[in-house]
DNA sequence: GGACTTCATGAGAATCATTATCAATAAGCC
DNA sequence: GGCTTATTGATAATGATTCTCATGAAGTCC
């Protein structure tokens, strides 16, 4: 399978533990634990490459294919969100906030905050109506720099979303 | 250097024939001519393994490399959109809406429609001074079924961004 | 507790989009 | 026409992600 989806902030309403997929119950494995703690434990998105990297420095080992087979996971049930960084990764973080929602992410450091979403929803079905459009969804993500890196006048990440 | 935009909504703006970048004139190129000449003629969003192939099939010998660099330069200067689809390809299209927009993708065939932005920048400056983030910008698309694919049943393209 | 079934994992290779390198070529200018 | 220099093309390289398949562990039944 491919991971089709550009983003999920428009998917995260329908996360939902007692949905269907989630009732096939993956087994409980010592990878899918580390994964899940070390998601847990992070406050903005990582990519997959660094979630295995980390592990890997912890001792926990965690092969890369797992590392992604479990995000992937994660993001189908809404357990995890994910985002597109500019130079094309694809990076993950726990869902803290249910219901529609966006991101507000920082360019230099990542850091990653959720915010309710406006009235997109309803413009968004506005504008398919107009143009005969049906089953609509959107992606929607913004991007700045957060006070702490302006302040300290941080170089951006090299692996952060530019502009 | 590398293409650090995740996507190029919030860039239209600045889409400037006159600017410096512009102000270096390209030279005028057989090539960079066929590739022009086919974003014209093409309604939706292109990839650029689908421009190459097209200019292929069309005897207008056009490098692979030549088609990334020419549309890279194209998309700096604002003369084209540029949206990630789901399957991590850079599709693009020529721009035909100038100021701030955003587009409405087909997920079946892959037909785009220019359309203006609601007040979301208003709505992300705001959102951005509430947590002091500074410089924000923001990817906005909208993604549906176009009304010709609605009646056709038309199975959603295998390179499309799903839901 | 032990055997069994089945899913998850890991190692490695493969895929695929994109970019870098560098010599050859063509555009623009005199 | 000759010169300078940007552009091109062939090729290899890069890097994220996925596939394959044998191995091992989780959950289940007895």
């Amino acid at each position: 399978m491919t991971s089709t989806d550009t983003m999920t902030s428009t998917d995260t309403t329908e996360s939902d533990l007692t949905s269907p997929e989630r009732a096939a119950s993956p087994r409980w494995t010592r990878q899918r634990q580390a994964i899940e703690d070390y998601l847990a434990s992070c406050a903005d998105f990582r990519t997959a490459q660094q979630i295995h990297d980390h592990l890997q420095q912890e001792g926990a080992g965690v092969s890369l294919p797992t590392v992604y087979r479990t995000l992937q996971q994660l993001a189908e049930t809404g357990q995890v969100d994910q985002v597109r960084t500019g130079d094309a990764q694809t990076a993950y973080r726990r869902c803290l906030m249910t219901g529609h929602h966006h991101h507000l992410i920082c360019r230099r450091c990542q850091t990653a905050v959720e915010v309710p979403g406006p009235d997109i929803q309803d413009w968004a079905a506005q504008v398919a109506r107009d143009h005969g459009f049906s089953a609509v969804g959107h992606d929607l993500e913004l991007y700045g720099v957060c006070a702490d890196c302006s302040a300290r006048g941080a170089p951006e990440s090299p692996a952060g979303p530019a502009r």
